[in-house]
DNA sequence: TAAATATGAGACAGACCTGTCTCATCACAT
DNA sequence: ATGTGATGAGACAGGTCTGTCTCATATTTA
């Protein structure tokens, strides 16, 4: 006989802290936002809590991936559409834009976690790594359409510094000129690297 | 009669204690790191400190303005050679190439600042815009030598973008592509946008 | 119906947090 | 010598932190 656990239930209140401690992290940092408070504002006891994460790292773990799976599904969809890879590099950038100017932009929380777990080797810095790597290989894959792989390889590390620097640009209220200037720069690279058809 | 206060001993024991909430911020990050460790390690009594910095939050501006003074100062001295000016932005990239190898890199304090206090107005989120806008400023004035004040400002962000990013993936243990990449980058930005001589 | 599971509520421990206070000591200037 | 200010040492308050524990209650499955 199959047993299957029933999966609704406890998804959901798994979930639910995932989003609410995701909707304090990003206000207040990780260090600043107790699991009180997650609790509390989740409406959930604090042993339901611990029963599905055995420690906070592995909340902010859980948060961290939780994000990146959304950011992965909206990049998803941009990478389906049937454009040139210059234009979805280009739309790669104006996502970000939009990102920049949406109301509650508090920068990359990603970033934030990296400057708090800084460690090599913690789940939260691989947690990091994963989501940076995975956005820099999207764009390799993308840029190796237009070009020799080597040069992909760069190009892409290129345009992640760009992403970086302008989200952490955006932060300091020059969302504007930091995100025209980054996608100048990169649709310039791609130009200069092409391979011609 | 004119009275001048001793200065030696009170700023010997302030700078210390800046100095060693430095590098303990630097390696565990502002909230993780207690009052009673700075004290302890700097062996000095907690009052000594609370009278040289009212609260924490002035300590660590204290800690990021002493930060970007010693920042300030050895990149003036680069900006004091007689070099050309893609020369110069390109000795600060290699500058931060040092810096990015150097042991016991932890990625950029104000970035780590900024994720931890990114409330604007905040008295450290104005000390982190401060250092950035810095930097940006001196990129800015290097360029207009070689291009008009509008490209300069533009090219400017672009640099402090790169830079920011290359931070960003030395972190995570990807120095030497980042900074290679941003620098080529950079010399090629400022090669299409220099004025002909 | 009965058993198994998930949850709620909250006490509790032990540690750490920031910031204040007192009192003794020490160096130094007049 | 005497006073003044900087400092050391540590208690203290009031709060928060993470993580564990117990017990009662609901929900679902067999």
């Amino acid at each position: 006989m199959v047993c299957i656990m029933t999966p609704s239930p406890v998804s959901d209140k798994r979930q639910h802290v995932v989003e609410t401690a995701y909707a304090l992290f990003r206000r207040a940092g990780f260090h600043a936002t107790g699991i009180d408070r997650i609790i509390a504002k989740a409406g959930v006891a604090k042993m339901t809590m611990y029963r599905h994460f055995p420690s906070k790292d592995e909340l902010i773990v859980a948060v961290l991936d939780y994000r990146a799976r959304r950011f992965d599904d909206q990049l998803d969809r941009l990478a389906r559409k049937d454009i040139t890879p210059e234009q979805k590099i280009s739309e790669i950038f104006d996502w970000h834009g939009r990102w920049f100017r949406s109301p509650d932009f508090h920068g990359c929380l990603f970033a934030h976690a990296l400057a708090e777990f800084g460690e090599p080797g913690h789940p939260v810095f691989e947690a990091v790594a994963r989501q940076k790597n995975g956005l820099r290989q999207r764009m390799r894959s993308i840029l190796s359409e237009v070009m020799p792989r080597g040069r992909a390889e760069n190009v892409a590390a290129t345009l992640l510094m760009l992403v970086e620097g302008a989200t952490l640009m955006a932060q300091m209220g020059q969302a504007d000129i930091a995100l025209r200037e980054a996608r100048k720069t990169a649709l310039d690279i791609i130009a200069a690297s092409r391979r011609p058809q």
